[in-house]
DNA sequence: TCTGGGGTCCTAGGACCC
DNA sequence: TCTGGGGTCCTAGGACCC
């Protein structure tokens, strides 16, 4: 048996635990750039505050109801999601860390209590870290993430466990479930499914092989495996190495300006290459895309990007920052309202495992000593204390907006939590 | 004026090999 | 007149996830 555990409205309930003046009450989370909402907590979904919308057009909404609002804090939140695994793991010895909000479990046995076992779960992560969880039991990961589902619809909130364990609640569930809310199946395969006749996971269970397989390759199939109860997805106790690593982010506003656009994309390969480094791992290839804000339908539109092979796979960030400005200006086309510019690296290969250049057979990358420095510093000073030339100094002019930014409590010591006594 | 970022997996089709 | 089959590698693009 697996367990599903994830926090609620993750973000929200993060901010939530350094605020107890804000519990009980209606809190919103913004994406980057301070775009649109991407977290709500009960009493902000209970107003009905559309995700995904930007915020600007909920504005008046948030106002009317006192909507406490942030933009996103991610070393907060990643540091709250570590000390949740971190506790999980003191119940559990064998467990998938499958996203910042979400773990899989599996189940020790004999447990023959299932939900006592979930409630035990929710018990210590809500005392050790402030952060309310669900959990979701069942055989397979997708019937975990239905579990889930249902934990979450649950009238009795307090509750908020939920057990697929024998094939009659197995049946019930998969009744209930609207296709559209099942792990994997997005909006376009939804709408396919609609135009079939096909609404509840029960029909969808119910179609032939041959046409899943057909329509929705092998893993629409897996799928259908997973709902049946025949486990398709092994528990990933071993993080897999990431295949591919990036940097792309909006510009707070628009950009024509060449100059700055090669600034923000030194500026971003700069933080993919420490990425890279922390990870151990040289890469291979370089992928750079320039694009417009495809929202503005009266601006001119264009995309476009370049995968380049790198003659020698490397993770020194002036090697690096070289190569995407090859890229770059290759795509760029000036006279573009550009929105964002990106950069990622793949073919990524343990350093030693380097094959070397027939004309060039320095073993050592020239920098090595340098980027090492060079992080070192970064990590004492902040990010990009120390940087190369071509980053410039004019990020005001192209950084993301972050203008209600609460404080890395947990991970700065002149940001800590401050109480005062009257 | 303002609409996220970082990933994975799968398939099709072309180039190339023997 | 008749013009292969089996395989790999690469890339682009689609769909999905949180």
């Amino acid at each position: 048996m697996l367990a599903l555990v994830d926090v609620n409205s993750f973000y929200a309930s993060c901010e939530q635990v350094f605020r107890p003046d804000l519990w009980g009450k209606p809190v919103v989370v913004l994406s980057n750039n301070d775009g649109c909402i991407i977290a709500a907590n009960r009493e902000a979904k209970s107003i009905g505050l559309p995700m995904w919308r930007p915020a600007f057009e909920t504005l008046p909404l948030l106002r009317k109801h006192q909507v406490t609002v942030f933009s996103s804090n991610y070393p907060l939140y990643g540091d709250m999601s570590r000390r949740v695994i971190e506790t999980l793991a003191t119940l559990c010895p064998s467990l998938e860390v499958y996203s910042i909000d979400e773990a899989f479990i599996q189940i020790p046995h004999p447990t023959p209590d299932l939900e006592a076992y979930g409630q035990q779960l929710r018990r210590r992560v809500h005392q050790w870290t402030g952060l309310p969880v669900g959990v979701g039991i069942a055989p397979t990961k997708t019937l975990c993430k239905v579990a889930s589902h249902m934990a979450k619809q649950q009238r009795e909130r307090s509750r908020n466990v939920f057990v697929i364990a024998d094939e009659p609640t197995r049946v019930a569930c998969l009744r209930e479930l609207p296709v559209e809310e099942i792990w994997g199946i997005g909006k376009r395969i939804a709408a396919r499914l609609h135009q079939r006749g096909v609404h509840r996971a029960w029909e969808f269970i119910h179609l032939p092989d041959t046409w899943v397989r057909k329509e929705l390759t092998v893993t629409g199939l897996r799928l259908k495996r997973e709902l049946e109860g025949t486990p398709q997805h092994e528990l990933e106790v071993d993080p897999p190495a990431k295949q591919m690593i990036g940097t792309a982010k909006s510009f707070g506003h628009n950009l024509e300006d060449e100059s700055l656009i090669r600034e923000a994309l030194a500026w971003y390969v700069a933080e993919v290459a420490v990425k890279l480094r922390r990870q151990k791992r040289i890469a291979g290839r370089l992928t750079v895309f320039v694009e417009t804000n495809p929202f503005r339908k009266e601006d001119r539109q264009y995309c476009n990007q370049i995968q380049l092979k790198l003659p020698v796979p490397t993770d020194d960030t002036p090697e690096l920052c070289h190569h995407a400005r090859l890229g770059f200006d290759q795509i760029f086309r000036p006279g573009y309202r550009y929105k964002k510019v990106g950069v990622w690296l793949s073919d990524l290969l343990r350093p030693h495992a380097v094959q070397q250049h027939l004309f060039d057979p320095d073993p050592q990358p020239r920098h090595t000593r340098l980027m090492q420095v060079m992080d070192q510093v970064n990590t004492q000073y902040g990010k990009a204390t120390l940087r190369t030339a071509s980053a410039g100094f004019r990020r005001a002019d192209w950084k993301l907006k972050q203008e209600l930014l609460s404080p890395r409590y947990t991970t700065r010591i002149d940001e800590l939590m401050q109480i005062h006594a009257d």
